[in-house]
DNA sequence: CTTGGCACTCCGGCGGGGTGAGTGCCAAGA
DNA sequence: TCTTGGCACTCACCCCGCCGGAGTGCCAAG
């Protein structure tokens, strides 16, 4: 009964505060949320929150302020994930439905989140390693010189230039490929990776020239740094932080350029739960103890290939965010079921 | 004689300005710069120079501050660019020597120039429309199903899926590339997109099919998105702006998501000047007026085939700027050179 | 033309009183 | 036992006036 009551207390405060900034006091609360009761008793249920953790007052005599603590009772109790608007799912299919190649999903993908949401928002390229190899074009650029271009089940398209040893003839090139491609294509990358590997180890290709070809090919398949392409976007919404400047935008904005960081904030991609949500120092970067990160999941079928999702300040729209992040998570994971 | 302390007298403003990011007085200027003469002078100077619009001061009795004129005067007469240091141009050298392909080659660029100035840089990726096409691959995902793979001299690679209307069996496909190739192959982007058209009037080729594939060429060729793509980094470096956060950190912050108006920046690629200074105002947005802009073209040869620079408030390093755009343009240019 | 002297201006920091939003506590009512 | 109105209290914040100091412009002398 009052527990209830005081989950609607905490749930009006995380609301107000979210749109007002401004830390909350017992009176406006009742004025702007229909609760039936005197900011009297509401002061009672504050003080109770308050012992509880869920809520601060930054000194005495202010209004409350959720804690970390606070946002998240808010997130896993007091937050339905409202579904969004046909016409806002519409917007996203069609400006998603636009796109030309996987590049280009992901850059729009970037935008649609951050206009959504009006943060910060990241995206991941689907990881190599479990996707197969469609196809593996070479093309003689120079006798000696061979353009590998390597393309994979995602979409992704990786290109290496080779100089060879030796120059090698169109016949020599078309056995090669003809090789190469036996043994690679439709295959996981680290079966194709071990299955180049054979091919070297038996010998069934003519050694000088050839070597370098795989070795080139191994590499793209297995370059740690396609793992870690990210999209970032939003930058711009930074720019409405206006307070907390030092405390969250210049934190932020060096975590941008550090990829590394940005994707451990996204976390590992995991079919379990839909939707994450980390606040505040539950991350594992104190310097962003005052942001909070919200992503999911995105990939073809059922698996979640890569990750793409929201940062911001603690103080955020949570409900509006997640919803956003789930919704421009499973169009994308559409698309790619379909190319 | 006196015309010649004045100026002395200005560049000392510019780089105690730049340096302390406080308006400077006369007394102060004599004490760190050894111009042989007692504020008194220095003051009457100074007056002169506000009067020919080069300083100005904040507010009465408070230092002068550089005006974008004077800034201008200061980089066309008062500058001249230092070659970077033996062991920067090292490296320089290394860090972009490591690149594997094209998009890497932007990536460091972009890393690279935001280090060496500290400031937000923009590379602007080689303009497709002087390019030639190298090699146009066909690969058959699905018999009605085709990847269109377009390779430039430049080293970019484009791909294209094609839905095709019919079934194309192998022999049609071989005969399609040789034809497409025949036609294509070392032209420039613009001929080879009319010798493509060419080939459809003609009817040299089996309508239903290839008509697609032709298109979906020729919509790669002349894809604007390809020479408007640019790579930013760096915008870490905005934080250090501290104040003017709403002059200027604010409105780059958002320009930085308009790659539109970064390319407008960035200017167009000429042969000309070897390298541009667009100093506050002199800009085309007026939100950007106390930003600045250093940028120098870069390309195979003597060509400009593209661009590349940083942007910074007004109050920036220009002879340190100039000499870090300078370097990483001619050390790419010369790395697309050997490519 | 340069220089020292001098009066003037005005930003910025400091301290103090008033205001108001918000609180905690208490005693009375349901 | 919970709710409610009343009441005294506490600070953050704003406004104001006061100063010190840096910097200026002007002038007369060298």
């Amino acid at each position: 009964m009052q527990e209830e009551r005081r989950l609607a207390v905490l749930r009006a405060i995380v609301e107000d505060y979210v749109a007002t900034e401004e830390p909350v006091g017992s009176k406006s609360l009742v004025e702007r949320h229909g609760l039936g009761v005197s900011p009297a008793t509401v002061r009672n249920d504050m003080a109770a929150l308050e012992d509880e953790g869920y809520i601060a007052q930054p000194h005495t005599s202010a209004g409350r302020v959720p804690t970390d603590k606070g946002y998240r009772l808010f997130v896993d109790r007091l937050t339905t994930v409202k579904p969004m608007s046909a016409a806002e799912r519409r917007a996203i299919a069609s400006l998603l439905d636009g796109a030309v190649d996987l590049d280009d999903v992901v850059q729009r993908s970037v935008r649609l989140l951050s206009q959504l949401t009006r943060q910060v928002a990241i995206v991941q390229y689907p990881t190599l390693s479990r996707s197969t190899v469609r196809h593996v074009e070479l093309v003689a650029l120079a006798p000696n010189r061979l353009l590998v271009v390597l393309i994979l089940s995602t979409g992704r398209v990786e290109q290496r230039i080779v100089e060879l040893a030796a120059d090698l003839d169109d016949e020599a090139l078309v056995e090669l490929r003809a090789v190469i491609g036996q043994a690679a294509i439709g295959q996981v990358i680290a079966d194709a990776v071990t299955a180049l590997g054979a091919l070297v180890a038996e010998e069934a290709l003519a050694p000088p020239a050839t070597l370098a070809v795989i070795d080139a090919l191994s590499e793209a398949m297995s370059d740690h740094r396609s793992d870690e392409r990210i999209a970032v976007g939003g930058a711009a919404n930074l720019a409405r932080y206006g307070d907390s400047f030092d405390s969250a935008v210049r934190p932020l904005l060096e975590a941008l350029e550090e990829h590394v960081v940005l994707l451990k904030l996204l976390g590992e991609a995991t079919t379990g739960e839909p939707i994450t949500v980390r606040i505040g120092h539950e991350g594992p970067y104190q310097e962003l103890a005052s942001t909070s990160v919200v992503a999911a999941g995105y990939g073809p079928g059922e698996e979640a290939f890569a990750r793409l999702g929201i940062v911001g300040p603690t103080r955020m729209d949570y409900p509006g965010s997640m919803a956003a992040v789930r919704a421009v998570a499973r169009y994308v994971s559409r698309i790619l079921d379909e190319a």
